[in-house]
DNA sequence: TGTTAGCACTCATTAACATCGAGTGCTAAC
DNA sequence: GTTAGCACTCGATGTTAATGAGTGCTAACA
């Protein structure tokens, strides 16, 4: 059985129809409301190829028919038509960004806000990380009597602090002074060398020797900590929105999903074999890897901030959601991200 | 009428009832479960009468009882008695508030999440604020040709940053100078007089004048923003956990109310006129004053982080909840707080 | 005078059943 | 190959009756 010209625009108007009302599409339906010049048995018999092909389901016999993550898959690889953005559109995408580029956790809060405000689905924005995180500099700063602040800032513009307990503080110059040893230890030695100690064991007898083996040690495990890895989310209410979730335990799953640190990264890093437009990759329904999500599609990509250093953001929302309109602005947003970084790192 | 013993008791089986099964609670139930000496048709009467008086109510006619919110608060105030923690419950929360003690966002977001761990209802944690937020230390950090990093210290110990754009980075020394210029403006000069930048004229002419100006204002944006006041959440989904919220609508109104972060502070800052118990503040029902939270309790209190810095812990729940539960464990989370936050701070 | 057994009554819930209508598949004619 | 026509399916909706948990009231009792 071929999948000719017909049969396409049929599936085309179901999809279509699907994505908007929620509603199975009966032939009759697509009959009055699309000018194929068929009748509806015609489109009838046409349906039923479409439903031994894959491409679409009948709930039940009697029914109208629903697309298949397959009908999905083949709609957004070979019939996607993007909605172009309102020129509003575009600038308040591109102001949220200009307006938080300083600041990589506004920056990721604001996004993920835009960007549900705009689509109305739920989105995921996850902190950048590079393959390897470089120490950029590390300042050790005065607190008060019995306690000072190590900050760490990253080669991605991350910027981590931790309390060290001492005994008693000592001033800022020498805080700045142990800050300069604890640089030029990052500069000139490997990581080994500075985890086994080896790259500062000459300072551990010297009078603040504990102190500068806490600030090691705390930036060693500040840098290394999983714990650390940010993701932000915005609309994950949205999905009660849906008549698909409706259902409150199909919208207890995905909340499931969407509520645990480790479940979103997974979401985010996850294969998603292929990208399918530009940058941005799309997985639809099953070919998600999460059995909480089947329900779901995921429209995702990377942004660069910083040096080699890389965050996802994802958009979720029903297997029906609005590719047309969500991938441009996902688009759009990366776009801005990564054209003001740039203007803004050369000044 | 009179609120006699008896009544009292008829009352407080209800509310015990209540809060285990989510039933209207009938008088042949209370005959059968509770050994109160007297028959049905004699609680029969109290009940007419405990709902003539306001505390319980009756959904329809012919079915049985259900708390209203001024039962809860007759509860609440007079008959209600704590179940004690356990061992590991109590060491639990106390580990977890060690663990953290250090980094405020972790201490922020576990205890929430331990909080929901124990309770099983939602939790909401803000970040501490002073009356008067104070400049412990400024520290500019270099990062990259064209960009320093401003950290900020506050007396609450969160740490705040921002990235300047400058023409060309200068090295660390420099910074550290920059440091302590704008550390000693705000030691010795008042706020207005740094805003006005009568505090540093004497600087702005000289070579790093703009930068030292940035300086300046950045950090005065950063600590005058509110945009910054962190609050998080854990456990919100559990709402759909309970019977009174598998309404799908009533579940949307209260994440609505819980999603933005105005709301939040709302309601852990909402008045809430008197203690309840020690420092703990119960808002049973309409005593809210969100709209959306209607259906929901509330019990809340402060906890101390810093010098004079306070913050807020919320655990929000459905006015059934187990309040014989939850306050001890709030309770617990503080105590532990201000212990091991004390401890910390004397070394 | 307070308590209680008894009884009529209420009303949400559930099940059984009929009806409706959107949609299908199949057949026969064009 | 297309289409009109028709029998059929099945979810959705509405009606009715039965069930049972619960009430309020009354009259008798201690």
């Amino acid at each position: 059985m071929i999948l000719n010209e017909r049969k396409i625009k049929i599936l085309e108007a179901i999809i279509n129809d699907y994505i908007a009302t929620a509603e199975p599409i009966g032939s009759r339906t697509i009959a009055k409301k699309y000018d194929l010049g068929i009748s509806s048995a015609t489109i009838r018999n046409e349906m039923s190829d479409l439903e031994e092909l894959g491409f679409i389901i009948q709930p039940h016999t009697s029914s109208g028919r629903v697309p298949s993550d397959r009908g999905y898959r083949l709609y957004v690889d070979r019939l996607l038509r993007f909605r172009e953005l309102t020129e509003a559109e575009s600038n308040f995408l591109r102001s949220t960004v200009a307006q938080n580029i300083d600041h990589i956790e506004y920056l990721m809060r604001q996004t993920a806000k835009a960007l549900t405000m705009l689509t109305n689905y739920t989105t995921v924005v996850s902190e950048p990380k590079s393959q390897e995180v470089k120490i950029k500099h590390v300042q050790v700063i005065p607190f008060d009597d019995t306690s000072v602040i190590t900050v760490v800032v990253t080669n991605n513009k991350v910027v981590k602090n931790n309390v060290i307990k001492v005994d008693h503080a000592p001033d800022t110059d020498i805080l700045n002074q142990i800050s300069g040893i604890v640089n030029k230890a990052f500069k000139e030695f490997s990581f080994e060398e500075i985890v086994s100690k080896k790259a500062y064991s000459q300072f551990l007898n010297s009078p603040y020797g504990k102190l500068i083996d806490d600030v090691f040690v705390s930036v060693i495990k500040t840098v290394g900590q999983e714990r650390d890895m940010q993701v932000y989310t915005s609309g994950v209410n949205n999905i009660l929105d849906f008549p698909e979730f409706s259902d409150i335990d199909k919208a207890k799953s995905v909340f499931k999903a969407l509520e645990e640190k480790d479940m979103l990264i997974n979401i985010l890093e996850g294969d998603g074999s292929h990208s399918d437009f530009g940058n941005i990759k799309i997985l639809i329904g099953n070919e998600n890897s999460l059995e909480q999500l089947k329900d779901c599609s995921i429209i995702k990509t990377d942004y660069k901030y910083g040096e080699n250093s890389y965050g996802s953001i994802g958009i979720i929302g029903p297997t029906r959601m609005n590719y047309a309109q969500v991938i441009p602005v996902l688009s759009s947003i990366v776009e801005s991200i990564n054209d003001v970084i740039k203007a803004f790192s050369d000044g």
